[in-house]
DNA sequence: TGCGTTTTAAATGTCAGACTTTTAAATGTC
DNA sequence: GACATTTAAAAGTCTGACATTTAAAACGCA
């Protein structure tokens, strides 16, 4: 591991890529532990505040972990899928946020995503996640649920169709966007008539994956695609007319 | 934006997750300039290497840049795709090679995405497009090419035909999913024989979408997945058994 | 006046050294 | 042998200083 001292890109990005390179050519395996901050400065030939700064980038991308105390330092982390799914959906969020990608677009991409999971759902689907689909399809019909209730248990639902294609991959892909896209979808006011149609397509497409039929279920996805996309437009229109009438002050 | 003295987390993790939540509420918003490490330094009631530290954080996860000089400084920046792909590969990459995900399951995966684009591509494709993967399956037909040059061929191929979706959110998601594989798909040696089904393969895939056949264009995907899955099968079998002859003395 | 040069100040980047806190192993005691 | 105490290693934090970069402001000259 070195680093180039001539360049002119911050010491501490240097080290961070220098360590990150090792880890992922396989040089720095799972739980290994890091020399210490002072060996590394040592190493590094820089001083230990730098040190520190290149290993906060690592720890920020969750490939190492520190522990303080003797024989404590830095090790390299086992990147779980939680830590995977976290850094999917704040990636996402922001893209969806501020790279100026459309709702539609996220949407699209989305339901793309969840029709590709339906033929291996319906292949292999078990009675846990259908009881959860089935959960999930059950409170939304509740009446007096609200608005951001109703979003948790959709995102829920989803959550449950995904995973129910048993493969964390697709999972951990599919997390960052559906949950990005749930700060848009509270904005949107559910009425009684929407959450109708929205729960006779989940059962639907529930239906269509309990009895295996991996493309009935797309097509329900499809539907329900061109639903989501319609509530959305009216509610961005509204909020169009309504910045229109009554623009906000900035800051 | 506040941080919580009496907790037990790092200063620099607070500091920075308050910083984080911020961008992402919109509080601040895309080229907003930070205040200065000594000011927040101040603000915060911690010493400046500690505010650097999370700042650090932040830039390792593209969600800011800094710049030297005069009136220079930390600023809130707008994440680029390239940015989102590159970490993406990474977080990808990782799971792949340290967290048991296995090769079918990531292929599983990359092939249902793919499938997931078909349509899309079918409805949309480019002139562009349709050249770039045409010149591709010209490429990956030319005899004496290096294995490793086949590969990037290939990703180049996969990534025009996502790319065809016209979904930048898709293209995304998948940029990670097919170059992560792609350091195990070199260890494959690809046959004369292998290739030309291959080629053969890409070369249907491709005359489904110019014919805006998307399913045909799935049909295509699926017969390629099963493929890469057997080759994949007998590379890792022939590892299998050479490891066990000879294994590699550790370190 | 207008343009090019120099100065300057503000910011990040880096360093050195000290101190605090945490933690687990080693040691000692009953 | 079980429990309490000591100890040392390591991360976490702070202070203060200096180096480097950069753009704006000041200056000088035609």
């Amino acid at each position: 591991m070195k680093i180039d001292p001539s360049s002119s890109a911050d010491l501490s990005a240097q080290i961070a890529k220098a360590i990150r390179d090792a880890i992922i050519a396989g040089d720095l395996i799972v739980d290994a532990r890091l020399p210490s901050e002072a060996e590394l400065a040592e190493q590094f030939d820089v001083s230990r505040p730098t040190v520190r700064e290149a290993l906060k980038r690592l720890a920020a991308q969750s490939l190492i972990r520190t522990q303080r105390g003797a024989f404590g330092g830095a090790f390299v982390n086992r990147l779980s899928f939680e830590d995977a799914y976290s850094q999917q959906i704040t990636t996402s969020t922001l893209l969806l946020s501020m790279n100026s990608v459309s709702f539609d677009t996220a949407c699209e991409a989305r339901f793309a995503l969840e029709r590709a999971c339906a033929p291996l759902s319906a292949e292999r689907r078990s009675a846990d996640h259908l009881a959860t689909m089935r959960a999930e399809i059950h409170r939304q019909s509740q009446p007096g649920l609200t608005d951001e209730a109703f979003c948790a248990s959709d995102v829920a639902f989803h959550r449950a169709l995904v995973d129910s294609a048993g493969n964390p991959v697709l999972s951990y892909q599919l997390a960052g966007a559906v949950e990005a896209m749930q700060p848009l979808m509270n904005m949107i006011t559910f009425t009684a008539r929407s959450r109708e149609a929205i729960v006779a397509l989940h059962t639907q497409i529930t239906d269509a994956i309990e009895n295996q039929k991996g493309a009935k279920a797309a097509e329900g996805l499809t539907e329900l695609e061109a639903y989501t996309k319609d509530l959305a437009r009216s509610v961005l229109a509204a909020r169009a007319r309504h910045a229109n009438a009554a623009p906000q002050a900035p800051q």
